[in-house]
DNA sequence: GGCGTAAGCGGACTTTACCCCGTTTAACTG
DNA sequence: CAGTTAAACGGGGTAAAGTCCGCTTACGCC
């Protein structure tokens, strides 16, 4: 399998017809998962409701869980607009404490509003990370704790491990088959204990 | 797709010919992964080596996936006889903080282990939450958190992100394409890591 | 505008997980 | 031991992911 051009430090930009096609791909993809859903949502019926051929699909997006990861990158960029440039909490000129606490919470609800997607991205074989999803989170919150005082910590491996506690309660709910109540109840305990846990985690 | 009788207080046990082929298909499995890999373990394989149909593969494993993990399982019993009845600091009669840092060491130590068979049973598909493996290692460090006195907080998510602290980062390293380092100097440093975070959250 | 070439394209082909359903059989009942 | 029934079995069938390779086309260069 082709890597799907992920490098963008890249040698060559992309062809016209090629960049022409990708957002063709994503706009039909959206279509189909608004009509659809995820599970009807096959690389064969995009193919072909996009008139180009599987061999096209599958050297843009690499994999099936390639066309969700761009979907969830395609939103995730104004997202991350918020986190670097936005209005405090969230952006700078904020305490980093109340950055972090602030970053779970957005993050928690921009997955919880794109759960379908987040979802169907989520591919156990080879290519991408499964348990982390987006190493832009693990970036930031690594960010984010440099600038608070630890005392001896190795920050990397305690990032990785804050962007799972943040993660990994999502993805249990969202691949929980029966959902026992309701979302925004959910959401909201999530942003609750994050906090919580930020907190204990970074007091003195 | 049947429910691979995971409902453990069952109404009726399982039948004897129904059980040998499910040990015959464990060892069965365990063969084809030390001499083939992973990869290519495949469901008509296995049927067919076993000498069963492959529909009785998939009744008794629901889905690919299910067959890495009734081996992991298989292996996990062990662990879990350590955890429950073992001598401290894993075992009871050690303080309940202890026990949790020595927990996470072990279960570290343990899929580090087994990483071959770990990656396999990530799978992407609806069956199993991706993010946090096992229930069992959950309800452990929810029971050892119930034993801490952590002041006021919501002791049932905090176990959730607890596991997914310590599991995220396995995934991560079980996942990537490429290793960086040596297993063995990995395995010590999320050790550490755990101990320091759990450290962290549990200080009055 | 012609030309060379590398990127892109298409769609048949292969592989594999997973489903279905008619048949067999373990286990209980009298 | 004969009868009943629900579970287990088998293996052919389906659909969808991912691969291959010969053809086409955008684009930089003269």
């Amino acid at each position: 399998m082709k890597q799907p051009d992920v490098s963008w430090g890249a040698p060559r930009p992309e062809r016209a017809d090629a960049a022409r096609n990708r957002q063709h791909l994503i706009a039909t993809a959206r279509e189909m998962l608004a009509e659809l859903g995820p599970d009807r949502l096959t690389m064969d019926a995009l193919a072909e409701r996009s008139g180009l051929g599987k061999g096209t699909v599958f050297r843009r997006f690499g994999t099936r869980a390639g066309i969700f990861g761009a979907l969830l990158d395609d939103g995730e960029r104004a997202f991350q607009e918020q986190v670097l440039c936005g209005p405090p909490p969230l952006g700078p000129s904020a305490p980093p404490l109340d950055r972090l606490v602030a970053y779970g919470q957005a993050r928690v609800r921009f997955l919880m509003e794109h759960q379908v997607i987040a979802r169907a991205a989520l591919d156990g074989r080879q290519p991408i990370p499964a348990g982390s999803q987006s190493p832009l989170s693990h970036t930031h919150i690594r960010m984010l704790l440099g600038q608070i005082d630890l005392g001896p910590a190795d920050l990397d491996l305690l990032a990785i491990q804050l962007t799972a506690a943040l993660d990994g309660p999502l993805l249990l709910y969202l691949s929980a088959a029966t959902l026992t109540q309701s979302p925004q109840r959910f959401e909201q305990q999530l942003s609750d204990s994050w906090q919580d846990l930020v907190r204990r985690v970074c007091r003195p």
